[in-house]
DNA sequence: CGGGAAGTTGACGGGTCTCAATGGCCGTGG
DNA sequence: CCACGGCCATTGAGACCCGTCAACTTCCCG
């Protein structure tokens, strides 16, 4: 077991994007935590159709949910970031209906989901939150089904690309080069129903009008108001935003 | 106004999918409940791109959850059966990210969100329902996606078919005709991302094979089975369900 | 009896998929 | 030090699933 992070100077307080906790709640968490989870890039985090008790943070890194067919077809679910919350669907389901796999090295906070009722009676506050993040996961959902269900392979790219540097925008990540984007053709092709081949050729296409630009698995994008009228997508505006 | 229905006879209670309240907490809830609506077959219960206030439990009747673009396409997001709750992601979002339209005449409780508050200090176990409800909604969103994104034309309306049968069947729904299907082929088509014509194509293909049978709004499946393995689909099975 | 909504069917075009091959990059091992 | 294999990106060719356009039927209801 490596050293563990204190609740009181996790990183994600720094970030201005979320709300404080008063102290108290802090603490609450702190002991509510089962355990910290570090993890490399590619490793599974949840695995599909088992069982699981806990409910997990990511505290740094990144990941996705996935569901995969028998016949191998897989469609990612969503992006995690720095401050997602995953598990409160077994809770419902009973086991795992979907797994989750590391983009990078990534650290996550794990929760017992047996003692969720210790959070909710004490901590009223802190169910409002767990309510609040299953609502915004849902509110991602949403919007990706609407561009797989419905938006053009060049709408769901733009879409893709825009959504996810907002995300990151949004948790300071901006850089010199503009975000890292730690994903592969292929992932975007799992996310948005598409082939790996046709994917490429969006991209192309995208890249070729001089849209964004990516080296290095870093992302920039040269025209933003255009990708947001192609995508025809604008970005929850979050004010406020919980974590636990 | 018309006379409203006290919470202690509200109809959700008397099925037995749904975990019974405390008399405390019924009551809470019948205070906190703004006002009821009644709608027609049709009408529309949220504007989309709106603002409410509001959060809605359906306790009679069906309804969708909807986004449009601009140029007129149409994404059904999921359907809501009695017990389904909306509206909480309006607490993220700021305004509804989507229309909420009703398929049949419809009975609504309306409860108000600037009071959320009171509910989960007052009653975290309703509190914790919430979270519960959101979870299970993102659930049906989630395979949504995974159909829209990954499965066949024909894996889809299987899916959808069973999907619904299922839900029906867990309120106790499924009369001798089968259970009432108040959707035309558009909602279908818009459901699961298909053209409305390659969606009749489809049907007619699963109805030709004997798969399942739609008389007059009533829909009988005629081996379920074999349909669930064409779509690999397995209901969620859910235990103690909670309302609010 | 007329009109509109829902369902059905044919023809055709196109967006996307599959199969296949190539090149670049990088870590590994001989 | 270089050959090799594996992962990823790229591109061509052809096939097919599904979308679009259009016409027609059925049913219901005024």
């Amino acid at each position: 077991m490596r050293n563990e992070i204190d609740c009181r100077h996790c990183p994600l307080k720094a970030m201005k994007v979320f709300s404080p906790h008063t102290p108290e709640e802090t603490a609450f968490i702190h002991e509510f935590r089962k355990r910290e989870l570090h993890v490399e890039a590619g490793d599974t985090i949840v695995r599909e159709a088992a069982t699981s008790d806990d409910l997990y943070t990511l505290r740094g890194g990144w990941a996705f949910r996935y569901r995969t067919l028998s016949d191998g077809r897989r469609q990612i679910l969503n992006f995690l970031l720095p401050g997602d919350l995953t598990g409160l669907q077994q809770e419902v389901a009973g086991n795992t209906p979907y797994g989750v796999e590391a983009l990078t090295a990534a650290q996550l906070c794990v929760f017992p989901r047996n003692r969720l009722w210790d959070l909710y009676s004490r901590f009223p506050s802190l169910g409002y939150d767990l309510t609040w993040l299953s609502a915004h996961q849902e509110l991602i959902v949403d919007e990706n089904l609407v561009s797989v269900g419905r938006r053009t392979a060049l709408e769901r790219v733009a879409m893709l690309l825009v959504h996810l540097y907002k995300r990151s925008e949004v948790l300071g990540l901006v850089g010199e080069r503009g975000i890292h984007l730690p994903i592969t053709q292929q992932h975007i092709a799992d996310a948005l129903g598409l082939s790996l081949v046709h994917t490429n050729r969006t991209l192309r296409r995208l890249a070729g009008e001089g849209l964004y630009e990516l080296d290095n698995g870093h992302l920039r994008l040269g025209d933003l108001t255009r990708m947001q009228r192609i995508a025809e997508y604008n970005a929850i505006p979050v004010r406020g935003r919980p974590f636990l």
